[in-house]
DNA sequence: TCCATAAGGTGAGCCAGGTTCAGGTTATAG
DNA sequence: CTATAACCTGAACCTGGCTCACCTTATGGA
């Protein structure tokens, strides 16, 4: 799909209102929209939805990038404001309340984290980089248990965040953020 | 499909093949094996099957609650002879090993702990008190801190068990679930 | 032993949802 | 203004779960 020369204008339109459809769909609720649907809400035929995505999986994706991208820059932002593990655990709660935003981010964080789809390389890696980022800032003041890597942290909040979405559900993945937290402060050195 | 009368003698073979079939394909790789290819593997009709188990889920829950059930007669084996705290840790132990044997029973264990599917009501709540049982023991001796539900607890180990397995998967597990279990023990009035 | 009959079995076919493709339409460079 | 590559369309296809009208047979009673 990555076109080296820039989409037809009409595509590019195109393109947007599906990601937007698709992205209405997914983030507010009814997070296995039909493709049919989403083709349909963006004003286009299937045939269009598939020429600007390989499959549904490709449109789920690139919807979920975008936000990964948000959550992604967090990190460092949450570094220069608090302390190592003050913002380590902030980061946690972050992902937790995207997660919580509607069953769709949970599902494609789920996806993100927990997987190895190929699909996902590129957001899990992104991931994995935010985490250790801030495990070794952590690690290296001493609040941090060592040895623990961003990617074994991820695939623990993929499954945190890819519990579905119900009752009460918020607060139990607040609450296992938590203990998880805890788990990670546990014995190091200098924990609180 | 509970018969108040016992079932004729080939509709009793019948089921066994199913199951057994069934388990086969769950239990060793397959976990998403299609209903005609089960029914095949057992060598009647598909709607032989559809006449056992109302759906494809129901045949799922079946093959996966003799799992649950031999599972949920561990902990109290586990606190006759080990220290509350160690048989937690033991348990969940336990857990991870189970949903390292196949991708169909991290599956099945996602299923039954990470969603709200009424499927999974009876093995939900059988694992929700085999876990209560092996927190509170540990909170009475003051080793495990207390306000954890098992059913709380029960959500983390679902979605880590949910976790696709790949390379590397167990070992990860294990590592985020002793993370998990120092959690547990962060801050208890006599934590080790 | 044999029959009546209800329990059980069968599989063609339905339906939903993702995906393809032959043919028509249109933006845009020149 | 035109040629044409890019784009769009939607009927049709495929897969996989599930249904149902009709056939078969185990079983209990005479």
């Amino acid at each position: 799909m990555p076109s080296s020369r820039p989409l037809r204008s009409d595509a590019r339109g195109n393109r947007e209102a599906l990601l937007a459809a698709a992205r209405e769909a997914f983030l507010t609720g009814d997070a296995d929209a039909h493709v049919k649907e989403i083709a349909r809400r963006a004003g286009v035929a299937i045939g269009t939805l598939y020429r600007h995505f390989d499959t549904r999986e490709a449109l789920v994706e690139e919807v979920y990038r975008q936000e990964v991208d948000e959550l992604c820059a967090a990190p460092g932002e949450l570094l220069g404001r608090h302390a190592p593990d003050e913002a380590l655990r902030r980061f946690l709660l972050l992902l937790v309340e995207h997660a919580a935003v509607g069953k769709g981010m949970a599902v494609a964080l789920e996806s993100i984290m927990a997987t190895d789809s190929p699909v996902f390389d590129d957001a899990r890696t992104q991931m994995e980089q935010a985490l250790d980022q801030l495990l070794e800032a952590g690690t290296a003041v001493g609040t941090i248990r060592d040895g623990v890597s961003g990617r074994t942290l991820l695939r623990a909040l993929g499954g945190i965040c890819g519990m579905r979405p119900t009752e009460g559900w918020r607060d139990e993945a607040v609450h296992i953020t938590a203990i998880l937290f805890d788990g990670l402060r546990f014995g190091a050195p200098d924990a609180g």
